[in-house]
DNA sequence: CGGCATGTTGCGCA
DNA sequence: TTGCGCAACATGCC
């Protein structure tokens, strides 16, 4: 289930149990979530080294190793990290796994992903898919006037342009639908139309779903995955703030719900496009 | 059975 | 050159 608050837990597990670490084994058979690495490159990189640190940029996971090579870790659709003991069973759709030892306890990292959408890297140096990333909600910080000079560039869609990695990082169809819901802006309002004050209401909306998703996360009590969202998953369903049916459209490929009166597009007010 | 899904990529066509 | 729509990827759930 990852989009960024969901990154950020898996990233703090494997910090927890990877950093000041030595990998004695490493495993991952799998060559399309290798791709393009290859079975032998993946344990021959990571074995017998240790773990420097963990890191995270958007929905990649970075492992950085005493030789400074790295492991990246994209979740895709489906992929999850669990911390096991080291004689623990297989998992269903276990498709890599990590033995690590520290201070004489040992512990093994298994690699979930039923879908097979996510992906394992190895590689010298920071890739191209880490480095293009746009400034990450959490960890950097959204700062409105950057957001607003990015959204200016493009006519697409806003909740399309949030979604792109390159824009803003870590930002999926959930947390995109959630906190556009929350800054009460249509999701088809074309991002170079959006006032300073539409931005900053979208910079408030992401960070309190993401805020909100992440306290879940990290929280003790189990939920159910479905109360946790305001509006995605709910069309049909009455509006939480105005009872209004909750209505979805299609955009950028992506389901896209939305309440047609708080999200109401804006009219009247639009920034004058260039000519 | 069909439809849909938290993500990303690649292709064909404006 | 750029951008957009859409299919594909592989699996599980309703």
């Amino acid at each position: 289930m990852p989009e960024l608050p969901d990154v950020e837990f898996v990233k703090r597990r494997l910090a927890r149990a990877l950093v000041g670490a030595t990998i004695t084994r490493a495993e991952c058979s799998d060559r399309r979530i290798l791709r393009p690495t290859t079975p032998n490159a993946f344990r021959r990189a990571l074995i017998h080294h240790a773990v420097r640190e963990v890191n995270r940029r958007g929905k990649w996971v970075r492992v950085v190793l005493d030789d400074e090579t790295r492991l990246f870790s994209h979740l895709g659709m489906t992929g999850w990290w669990i911390d096991v003991k080291v004689d623990a069973p297989q998992e269903t759709a276990e498709r890599a796994r990590l033995d690590v030892v520290r201070s004489g306890r040992a512990r093994s990292l298994r690699y979930l992903d039923s879908r097979r959408f996510g992906r394992l890297l190895i590689a010298k140096r920071d890739i191209a898919d880490w480095t293009g990333l746009g400034p990450d909600p959490l960890s950097d910080g959204l700062d409105p006037a950057v957001l607003a000079a990015a959204l200016a560039r493009s006519r697409r869609p806003v909740k399309d342009a949030i979604m792109d990695q390159s824009i803003l990082a870590g930002i999926g169809n959930i947390i995109a639908t959630e906190g556009l819901f929350h800054a009460r802006i249509d999701p088809r309002t074309p991002s170079d139309a959006l006032s300073s004050t539409d931005v900053e209401k979208i910079v408030r909306g992401l960070d309190k779903t993401i805020g909100k998703q992440l306290a879940v996360r990290l929280g003790s009590k189990r939920d159910d995955w479905h109360e946790r969202f305001a509006v995605y998953g709910r069309s049909g369903e009455p509006c939480s703030r105005c009872k209004t049916p909750i209505e979805h459209i299609v955009i950028g490929g992506r389901t896209s719900a939305f309440c047609p009166k708080c999200q109401a597009a804006q009219r009247g007010r639009r920034r004058t496009s260039p000519t």
